[in-house]
RNA sequence: GCGCCGGUAGCCCAACGGUAGGAGGCGACUGCCUUAGAAGCAGUUCAGUGCGGGUUCGAAUCCUGCUCGGCGCACCA
């Protein structure tokens, strides 16, 4: 062969200049084109992409190359996540400014994924720490706090004292701030809150209708949710000398069934009444910073620990006049769930029968299983929890006896309700959206605080609200607050003296709406509804799984509030989701047990040893690429080295793309072999094929005909293949169709009819490829004599008349195993398919004489002939 | 504890009620090519589908019990 070798490093800049130029991915608003929009998670700008980014990426660029020749109108944009605490850590620990750290970051990230050959629409790139965003993010709040859907609220929050700043529950490891070390403190501040749960049945409801989302996320968020349908009822009160409080005692349940059960009532350690007796009860104080101290992310341990601390306080039982039930504080109550306070029935539930065990209480068994005799039955240290399909029965339980819990429950509500001592009700788990955070490099919230008018929403003329760039880091605390003067304003209302808010948004704010913006990235509205209504919803939405709750329930969450608020109109914004698997590595370590890049690590025999001092090397599990075990395998280089379209084609094989997939140097190395290959074929065909545009001759017989069914079978199994994301069979149909017209062109047939099919197949074959490697694909489209852009080339169609046959191979099975196989004409009737099959040799060996007992014919496919 | 996903050749995986000479790739081995290597070419190797029951004419595929691995949620009353 005489060719060169295929090099990636002149090719690939060559071709992201030619699509730049035509402005082959520029989207354009064509109401008489469908159109397909796909996103990937836009990525936070740390510096450097990751193998991570590779993967999800090239997925999406898969299918926006592919979406664009089968003739849809695509928008595929890109941009960046670009406020949150990494770019003021850098200011902190490096002096440089969070602004140029970010700036500098996108720089460089775009031109390495610019480097990916991404066919993406960067026209429209937006970056969330640019005010001509964030300006509109400002705007649709102070929309939304017309709509109501904004509430400022004091409430708990983890106060590190040192950083003097809020930190989120993932950033308290073992009750202290994760940077400082300090312990952190439970402290109430007025904090912003979007309501989220006004929407909490909508947002569950409208799961089911998410039929391309994966079933586990719409688990996660349903379960997140947690709708749980219950009573909520009161208790009266009375002291230890049975004088009735004037307050009553109300509690969430949804085992009002059990109520027979009760014999304790617990209230969480910061439900009002418990801080009203704070200063009256010796003790009662320690208590509740012994609680709020283990409140954050105390693990296991801690947990199994039940407390409780009496309040000298008895609820009278709504059914018992005879019986009253202590009621404590106890550090197993959320504030936050219900209404802060229970009543417990230790018998069937484990809580409270620890609990119980705990303080001597009654443990008195209301349930038990059908049959059981109420006398014999008890409860040890686990409680009776009936299982799903369990008879059981209501026993002790007075009115209630001999029911079962569902007309329990029915009873005991219908009977509280008469009484008027309590309702039904749903409750959820899902709280209100605190978005307020103590930091700089965020985007400001547009209120001021005016000490006439109170809380005043900015003017939307006084839009943006924007950042200070003179900024200092080097004391704790938000230095929008340190700032000498940008506090300082006047209130829109009275024109008084006032004082900006210095908390910024919760950056997933700035997330929760990207994917509308790009619709119209540089509208002087938030949204341009015209645009939006075209382009939205995101067809397909690509991104991690780590993000199933928090970003994706926001997000339709914000959907509707944009929709409420008139910015956009729809609900749900990703008609389709699809979370891929991570990128996996092994991991190295030296006999001193650090951690190894594998770029340092290489291969002697069947052991490793280090590249640099020769040291040997252990190697540990196959992990999730990480900094901080060092097995990374860095994009760039790769790139370097073997160019994108490998880096693109390894990502893509084998590994289903849900699934995790392990990097391995191996598989690198055959995907760039592969692209040579590619090379040679096409070649090759180039020489021994038929010129472009010639065509079909009248007789195409024999091997020619062959490699053309495999070229239309090919067309048709991958065209399947990414319509459904599975990236990894049409590679391996690729592989296939390259094997297949590498034994045609072994043939040296100079017949017409095998020149045709070997220009036809590598026809196609390069167009199958190209979405997946698309600049070898350009390349080898220049090889094969075309001037057009491989980009600009429609999506071929596989013709039925060669991917059907009238002949079929029907497989033959006796008694269930395999003997023989036939070929008959398709479509040919059973009973003279079972003639057929009767009569063949193995058949009659295979039964051996016994009789046929039946015989099951699926038509074209198999023929089990069943004996007796 | 609850839930979800996955166990198919040495490895990654396909088939998801109908022929496991596995679609494909990686690796290993043999031969050809080469001064040699790399690359390339031709070919070979290897499992009966984690384990036990059941449904069916037929099960990797459906049901069921277990087992191993991964992930998510977890004081939410």
């Amino acid at each position: 062969m005489s060719t060169e070798r295929y090099n990636p490093r002149d090719t690939e800049p060559r071709w992201q200049q030619a699509w730049t130029d035509a402005r082959a991915f520029e989207a354009r608003h064509d109401p008489a084109r469908p159109k397909y929009y796909v996103l990937e998670m836009f990525p936070y700008p740390s510096g450097r992409i990751h193998m991570g980014h590779v993967r999800n990426y090239t997925m999406g660029d898969v299918l926006a190359r592919f979406r664009r020749a089968v003739g849809y109108n695509v928008l595929h944009p890109m941009g960046w996540d670009a406020f949150g605490m990494p770019a003021e850590n850098a200011a902190i620990e490096r002096g440089v400014h969070p602004k140029s750290w970010t700036y500098d970051n996108i720089a460089a990230m775009r031109d390495q994924l610019k480097s990916l050959g991404l066919a993406l629409d960067w026209s429209r790139e937006i970056a969330t720490c640019d005010p001509s965003y964030y300006r509109h993010e400002q705007e649709m709040f102070i929309d939304f706090m017309k709509a109501g859907l904004v509430e400022r609220k004091v409430s708990m929050v983890n106060w590190d004292p040192v950083d003097q700043t809020v930190l989120a529950n993932e950033q308290v490891i073992d009750g202290r701030g994760w940077r400082s070390g300090a312990l952190v403190e439970k402290r109430e501040l007025a904090q912003w809150f979007l309501k989220i749960s006004d929407y909490s049945e909508e947002l569950l409801k409208a799961l089911d209708g998410l039929t391309n989302w994966p079933e586990k996320v719409r688990l996660m968020q349903a379960n997140w949710i947690g709708r749980s349908e219950g009573m909520r009822f009161s208790f009266v009160l009375e002291d230890e000398t049975g004088k009735v409080r004037d307050e009553k005692l109300t509690v969430y349940t949804t085992r009002h069934d059990t109520i027979f059960g009760a014999s304790f009532c617990a209230l969480s350690a910061d439900h009002p009444l418990v801080r009203e007796l704070e200063g009256s009860i010796v003790g009662l104080a320690e208590f509740r910073r012994e609680v709020a101290a283990l409140g954050t992310s105390e693990e296991s341990i801690e947990r199994a620990e039940k407390k409780g601390f009496p309040l000298k306080l008895y609820a009278r039982h709504p059914f018992r006049p005879d019986v009253k039930l202590p009621v404590y504080a106890a550090n197993f109550v959320l504030m936050g769930y219900g209404e802060g306070a229970i009543f417990g029935c230790p018998a069937h539930d484990q809580r409270d029968l620890d609990f119980a065990r705990k303080y001597q209480l009654p443990v008195i068994p209301v349930v038990a299983p059908k049959g059981t005799d109420p006398a014999q039955f008890t409860v040890g240290n686990e409680a009776f929890l009936e299982k799903e399909g369990d008879q059981t029965v209501l026993i002790n339980s007075d009115f209630l006896d001999g029911m079962g819990v569902p007309e329990a429950k029915q009873t005991i509500a219908k009977r509280m309700e008469a009484l008027g001592i309590g309702e039904r009700k749903v409750n959820y788990r899902l709280r209100d959206w605190g978005v307020s955070r103590q930091r700089y490099w965020g985007c400001p919230i547009p209120v001021i605080h005016c000490i006439t008018c109170g809380v005043v929403p900015v003017r939307k003329q006084d839009l943006p609200v924007t950042l200070p760039e003179d900024v200092t880091f080097d004391r704790p605390g938000n230095p929008l607050m340190h700032h000498p003067s940008w506090k300082d304003t006047t209130c829109p209302t009275c024109g008084g003296k006032a004082k900006r808010e210095t908390d910024t948004f919760d950056t997933f704010i700035d997330s929760s709406w990207y994917f509308a913006r790009f619709c119209s990235p540089k509208a002087a509205v938030p949204v341009d509804r015209e645009e939006a209504k075209y382009w939205m919803a995101v067809d397909q939405y690509i991104g991690g799984v780590e993000h199933a709750i928090l970003h994706l329930l926001y997000s339709r969450f914000y959907a509707r509030a944009m929709t409420l608020t008139g910015h956009l109109d729809l609900k749900e914004p990703f008609a389709s989701l699809f979370t891929q698997g991570m990128v996996v590595h092994e991991t190295y370590k030296t006999e001193a047990g650090d951690w190894v890049l594998p770029a340092d690590v290489v291969r002697e025999g069947d052991a490793f040893v280090h590249a640099k001092t020769g040291e040997k090397i252990l190697t540990g599990g196959i992990e999730k690429m990480s900094k901080s075990k060092k097995n990374v395998v860095d994009p760039e280089a790769i790139i370097d080295r073997y160019g994108a379209d490998t880096a693109r084609w390894f990502v893509l094989s084998d590994t289903p793309p849900e699934r995790d997939i392990e990097w391995t140097e191996t598989g690198v190395e055959g995907a760039w072999r592969f692209t040579q290959r590619v090379w040679r074929i096409v070649a090759d065909v180039q020489q021994k094929g038929a010129v472009k545009g010639t065509v079909v001759p009248n007789a195409v017989a024999g091997e020619a005909l062959e490699l053309r069914r495999a070229a239309h079978l090919a067309i048709q199994a991958v065209t399947e293949d990414l319509y459904g994301l599975r990236f990894n069979r049409g590679i391996a149909r690729v592989y296939e169709l390259a094997n297949a017209l590498t034994s045609a062109l072994q043939k040296n047939d100079p017949s017409d009819g095998m020149r045709f099919a070997l220009r036809e197949a590598g026809e196609a074959f390069v167009t199958l490829l190209a979405p997946m490697m698309p600049h070898l694909a350009e390349e080898c489209w220049r090889v094969l004599g075309h001037e057009t852009l491989m980009v600009d080339r429609p999506w071929p169609k596989a013709d039925p008349a060669l991917t059907t046959s009238d002949e079929v191979t029907i497989a033959v099975q006796v008694n269930g195993k395999r003997r023989d196989e036939i070929r008959l004409p398709k479509g040919l009737p059973q009973a003279k398919v079972e003639q057929a099959v009767l009569a063949l040799d193995n058949v009659k060996r295979a039964l051996d004489g016994k009789p046929v007992r039946k015989v099951v014919v699926v038509p074209d496919r198999i023929a089990n002939v069943v004996s007796g």
